[in-house]
DNA sequence: ATTTATACTGTATATATATTCAGTAAAATT
DNA sequence: AATTTTACTGAATATATATACAGTATAAAT
């Protein structure tokens, strides 16, 4: 998708909001009023590079026919899921994004910033299940006891967080999986974030 | 909220089709096009009666100016979490529900009516904990291996279903727990609904 | 060096659109 | 029994709106 400019993209804010505070799109002149433009084709310019780069589609001959694309629209309001595969870690990079899903702010107790597809059953005794998405709030500061996301070089992994001093035991759910002991000074050891929730979908 | 008469529901939907097609909402002539009205006047005096009755707003003198109320427009309806106790059935009766959480229509695979509050360890095997929400359609179309909501009197339960003729098998998903053995025409045997999908707030 | 894209002002206009007025008729409410 | 609401057709119109055309100027790409 090609990058937009400062003054397109303020364009494309003011019509997003536009349609949140009305419920409509707005007029070519509805945007010159919101952006200072004294001509209304100031505004139909901006329509028509915003159209031509897909951001938006535009109705010919219709009043208001704004439509934002789909990648435009509800990228705020979506949450991405991310794979959780052996090797690979869980970062926000298109190719690992399984798919988005529509977002409540108000579905778990805490916030939280994706969705984790768990991949085996190291966590089963923790009701943790094959294919479920774990919802993860990204940070550092965990407690013993906590469900953390902890990446070791280029392996990612879900399990139980207890630390005494420098040492961190990672303890899995499953008796069949042995417990990970690590420093907390390993290079490439790192704890990406622990889990606020579980939507699972069946 | 005043009832609609059914013409004024079939614009009301006529108006949230179109703008979930399209993006923005119809002008008086695109409402006429849909529903085979002959006379712009036809979808204005549907539109006011609309109004009248709060099921949307209307912005005077602007093109597709209109809004959908907050109870109207479908993102904002919220789903009841009822409580599962030993003794007494998950009905959608008040006293039974503990809250209401927003509810996102592509949350899970399969609609669902509510969320059953789990209480107790017998389904853990299947990752099904304490204090989980599962998420129940109401239907009593239910195959083997469904994980289903069962009244027995006035005993409510979460099982899997297996079924062989009329005889009924209740399995736990836990060592701990028995099986339970019921004929399909027993007196007060109920299959409430089947779960579709599970929500931990931790 | 030339073309294209960006970023506007300003004017004009065909038409898309809301909205009013005049009716008809049946159903529901008072 | 009288009034209001529902449910339209049909015509008319003021204006809201998209959009084209004529410019000016700077920045970016080819």
């Amino acid at each position: 998708m090609k990058e937009l400019t400062i003054q397109q993209k303020k364009v494309l804010q003011c019509i997003k909001f536009y349609i949140k505070k009305t419920g409509f799109p707005p007029t070519r002149a509805d945007i010159c009023r919101e952006l200072g433009f004294k001509s209304p084709n100031a505004a139909e310019s901006h329509l028509r590079a915003l159209e031509k780069k897909a951001y938006i589609t535009i109705e010919n001959g219709a009043s208001r026919g704004i439509n934002l694309t789909e990648n435009t629209a509800e990228k705020s309001q979506t949450i991405p899921v991310i794979g959780l595969v052996a090797a690979g870690s869980p970062t926000l990079a298109d190719e690992n994004i399984e798919k988005h899903i529509p977002y409540q702010e108000s579905l778990f107790l805490s916030d939280f910033d994706y969705f984790l597809r768990v991949k085996g059953l190291s966590m089963k005794d923790a009701g943790i299940m094959e294919d479920d998405l774990v919802a993860i709030k990204k940070t550092s500061e965990v407690r013993n006891g906590d469900i953390v996301v902890a990446r070791i070089d280029d392996e990612v992994t879900l399990k139980y967080f207890q630390s005494s001093g420098n040492q961190i035991k990672l303890i899995p759910a499953n008796d069949d999986f042995d417990e990970i002991y690590i420093n907390k000074e390993t290079e490439g050891f790192f704890i990406e974030g622990k889990s606020v929730g579980l939507i699972r979908e069946n």
